[in-house]
RNA sequence: GCUGGUAUAGCUCAGUCGGUAGAGCAGCUCAUUCGUAAUGAGCAGGCCGCGGGUUCGAGUCCCAUUACCAGCUCCA
């Protein structure tokens, strides 16, 4: 927390400035299109936007000119004014402006109703702004898209303008740099050009291919991920993949959760309607159904890697961010009341090694997803059982000292989450990790232990993912490296490049002691290329080690190494290049 | 699902006013056997996303559809 007020502050007159780009960029809409209805505009991280009602959204060129009267309204270095009205005089003010009609009348009575003027121009808004429109010198429009009156899909379409604004030419420069370089580190962009993964069309939106480099990866991290678990005491399932109805009717998937299952069947026709899994939770819950349990199974660790099916709307996919089929380190803990804060904070640090060891830990904040008690429906349970429930785990999370925001209304709909948040490289924050407390499913699912009083209890029960879901995470970490994996990661490892034919059986040879040295994921070029052309392919590969085999290296019984970070090396013997990368990797140095 | 945009060779892109398809890189062949980021020459490569329509004629115009991109909503 400390350090966030002074940061507050330079924040405020950034925004300040942001919010009057906002307002200037309304006055320059309202001059060329009278008709266009005002809205909201607010400053956000990167900038500002100005939601707008018109008959036709905005075309680039549309942005372009408004872009070009808003020059024109800086120019003009209009004073920016500040005045108050009675309610009814707002009204009366704002008499073409629906939206803003709507905004005044939810103004709690006895609220002040302040307005900001500037030339031919006036919006209702709290302020604050900068004193002369000719403050805003250096900005830019980005973007016109669609979005909710009130972010509400029942509500009317919007046009939304996207624009940002700094002090000066150069920060605004900067920041433009930097979102092109952030196109470059796409994973969208970066792991279809390094072969990682593809799509289809006739395979379908939210499936992609992962080609062999992405499933190596996926596979070095699964194997990584199901020994940690084993080591800390999770036991192995693997569940089917799909159920009858029964099952998620009973979970409450039915109800809660339908629009987001794949169904199999007709309810109406058929006798038994299945449904691909969205969740592993009721499925393990089998596996504890599997015989009566004491105290003495408890703490029991399930953990599955576990493919889901997810049902998203068309518009919601996004590369290997959010896919209809993704796989997950899903793991279910079913534990007595004492037990439940030691094993949230086990499963915690479980997170964090494997946030450390991926390199991701830096880059993630915690959020403590509570339930939106304004929309009941979306969840079951009592109002004294989400209490309860959100208490527990406040408290667990409060003694782990954790620094948290909380989410309202993003609570699953069967319990509290503590959501481990990551943003891509374009700022879009997603979950990459939730562990979760659940004190209902057990209670619909029959899940009880007998206790040391002889008396049958519900157990406790943490939802969690260790590394989250394997696509996202490779996505982050395809954005977080910009495709040059750590060399424990990376699909290939190393590349020999014999420099002549004459080279081709030593560089065998070489390629052989490495495998005998567990160093399998290389690759030989044995192309009649020059060096230059094939180290430049490597690295374009981003291939972390690239191994040079000529006639003084049979000569010495050595290779000579380049580095894909730090370059040529020079020769060095067999032995010692492999004792090196062994560390390197064994270690998974980042 | 909603708003807007995009779709031409494996990739990046050009294609005028509607007149029958073009470049660079990659690929293949040949030559070259080379010491730390591009050797040269030649060849091949296209149902212009898919389906309709308008037209004498459509990569180009219209409609529908699929996929991709940005945003909204939703979410791991």
């Amino acid at each position: 927390m400390k350090g966030r007020r002074t940061m507050s502050v330079e924040m405020n007159e950034l925004q300040t400035l942001r919010h009057s780009a906002a307002h200037i960029l309304a006055q320059a809409v309202k001059r060329l299109f009278p008709e266009a209805k005002l809205t909201i505009g607010p400053p956000i991280d990167t900038g500002f936007y100005y939601d707008f009602d018109v008959e036709t959204p905005f075309s680039r060129e549309d942005l372009d000119a408004i872009e070009k009267e808003m020059k024109k309204i800086v120019k003009e270095n209009l004073k920016i004014e500040r005045f108050e009205l009675p309610r009814e005089e707002a009204l009366e003010l704002m008499k073409d402006e629906p939206y803003k009609i709507e905004l005044i009348n939810e103004l709690p009575e006895g609220e002040t109703i302040s307005f900001y003027k500037q030339g031919d121009f006036t919006d209702l808004c709290a302020g604050p702004h900068v004193r002369y429109t000719s403050k805003v010198k250096a900005f830019k429009l980005l973007s016109a898209t669609g979005a909710y009156w009130r972010g509400d899909e029942h509500n009317k379409m919007l046009t939304r303008v996207y624009g940002t604004a700094f002090f000066t030419k150069d920060e605004l420069n900067e920041h433009l740099e930097k979102l092109e370089e952030a196109k470059k580190r796409d994973h969208n962009k970066l792991g279809r050009e390094l072969e990682l993964f593809t799509t289809s069309d006739l395979i379908g939106q939210g499936l992609p291919i992962l080609l062999p480099k992405g499933a190596r990866i996926i596979q070095i991290l699964q194997r990584f991920v199901e020994d940690e678990e084993q080591k800390r005491g999770w036991q192995l399932t693997k569940t089917p993949l799909m159920a009858k109805s029964d099952l998620y009717k009973l979970s409450g998937h039915w109800d809660h959760y339908k629009e987001g299952m794949f169904v199999l069947g007709d309810e109406e026709k058929d006798k038994e309607v299945f449904a691909l899994r969205p969740m592993t939770c009721p499925f393990q819950y089998q596996a504890y159904l599997n015989r009566g349990r004491s105290y003495r199974d408890l703490p029991m660790r399930l953990n599955e890697t576990s493919t889901l099916f997810r049902n998203e709307a068309s518009g919601e996919m996004h590369g290997l961010i959010r896919v209809r089929q993704f796989t997950i380190s899903e793991g279910h803990l079913m534990c007595t009341p004492e037990q439940l804060e030691d094993e949230f904070k086990g499963c915690l640090e479980l997170v964090q090694y494997m946030l450390q060891t991926l390199g991701l830990y830096e880059d993630v904040s915690f959020r403590f997803s509570q339930w939106d008690p304004d929309n009941r429906e979306k969840y079951i349970g009592t109002e004294e059982q989400w209490n309860e429930a959100q208490d527990t785990m406040k408290k667990i999370l409060d003694h782990l000292g954790l620094e948290y925001k909380i989410g309202i209304g993003e609570a699953a709909f069967y319990g509290p989450k503590l959501d481990i948040q990551i943003k891509n490289v374009h700022g879009k924050e997603d979950t990459l990790i939730t562990i979760q407390i659940d004190q209902m499913l057990a209670e619909k699912f029959g899940m009880e232990y007998v206790d040391r009083d002889g008396k049958k209890k519900n157990p406790y029960i943490i939802h969690r993912t260790s590394i989250g879901c394997y696509e996202r995470t490779l996505a982050l970490l395809i954005e977080k490296y910009a495709g040059a994996f750590p060399t424990w990661l990376a699909p290939v490892q190393l590349k020999l490049l014999p420099i002549a034919d004459r080279h081709l059986d030593y560089t065998y040879e070489v390629k052989k002691k490495l495998e005998e040295n567990g160093i399998i994921r290389i690759e030989i070029d044995d192309r009649s290329e020059k060096l230059g052309f094939k180290l430049r392919e490597a690295q374009l590969e981003k291939v972390p080690y690239m191994i040079v085999i000529g006639d003084k290296d049979i000569e010495k019984g050595a290779v000579s190494v380049r580095s894909r970070k730090n370059g040529d090396m020079g020769s060095m013997p067999v032995d010692d290049f492999i004792k090196m990368i062994k560390e390197e990797i064994d270690t998974k140095q980042r």
